[in-house]
DNA sequence: AAGTCGGGGAA
DNA sequence: TTCCCAGACTT
């Protein structure tokens, strides 16, 4: 008993630790983005589904593009489907131009223009998942959802060395019970904005900057020098790569 | 649980 | 080349 409480403080502290070492960390104007400091859920809708699977930098003119072309969900909503597929085009991922539109027009149509302004209601959108949902959520209504994207992933794996395959079932309600738990729920939208441009800017997939990391000296993979190892994904094209190219040997002997 | 959808930048 | 990007959806 006293072993699992000394445990469970031990485990708070680091919880603690990070959630305070995150936002002391934060500053808002090191990273400043278009749709970063408004509570347009349009445009903050907008700016996520263009970011899906997109790095910022790739996405960052679509959005100027589409919020100059329709400056309101209506007007997007109003627009012809080949006059948004031709604005999308270049992006990839085709499908979230067409969901986009069809999403604008049933908020258009059936929800008298104004956007949901719950969680369900936002994730009932299509095109809009998990993720998304709490994105929006939280940036634009500051609801207490916790965002859980690729950098959210590294950022918790690494910091309390975590090795579940976070695209595995358990990995991904290990990683969202783990966030909503250290999400801090008087400042969702400035908890989600923090953790997200510290993975992208600090925690880096590929040579992060462990030396001028705030949260090195808690870092459970930087202590374990496991940082190269974590976050762990089960879907390895790598894998599949040497398994064929195996195959394809044995074929030509 | 595994497969599919994409262009693009960095190592 | 490989990995990964503010993932969601279908099978």
């Amino acid at each position: 008993m006293s072993q699992a409480v000394s445990r469970y403080n031990k485990s708070m502290d680091q919880q603690h630790f990070f959630q305070r070492g995150l936002i002391a960390w934060y500053q808002p104007e090191n990273r400043p983005l278009p749709w970063k400091g408004i509570n347009n859920p349009y445009h903050i809708w907008l700016s996520e589904i263009i970011l899906q699977q997109t790095r910022v930098e790739q996405g960052m003119s679509y959005y100027l593009r589409f919020v100059e072309a329709y400056p309101s969900i209506r007007d997007l909503a109003a627009a012809p489907d080949d006059e948004v597929m031709k604005l999308w085009e270049g992006l990839g991922y085709y499908s979230r131009a067409r969901n986009l539109l069809a999403a604008a027009r049933y908020v258009t149509t059936e929800l008298g223009g104004v956007f949901p302004h719950t969680y369900t209601g936002i994730l009932a959108l299509k095109g809009v998942g998990a993720y998304t949902a709490a994105a929006i959520a939280s940036f634009a209504f500051n609801l207490p959802h916790a965002v859980v994207d690729g950098n959210v992933f590294r950022v918790l794996a690494r910091f309390f060395g975590i090795s579940t395959p976070q695209d595995s079932t358990a990995g991904k309600k290990e990683f969202t019970q783990l966030a909503e738990s250290l999400l801090q729920r008087d400042q969702p939208a400035l908890y989600n904005q923090a953790i997200m441009d510290f993975g992208a800017t600090v925690c880096l997939p590929r040579n992060p900057k462990c030396g001028q990391c705030p949260l090195h000296t808690e870092c459970v993979a930087l202590r374990d020098k496991r940082i190269a190892e974590l976050p762990v994904k089960s879907k390895k094209a790598d894998q599949d790569r040497a398994f064929f190219s195996l195959f394809d040997l044995q074929l030509r002997r």
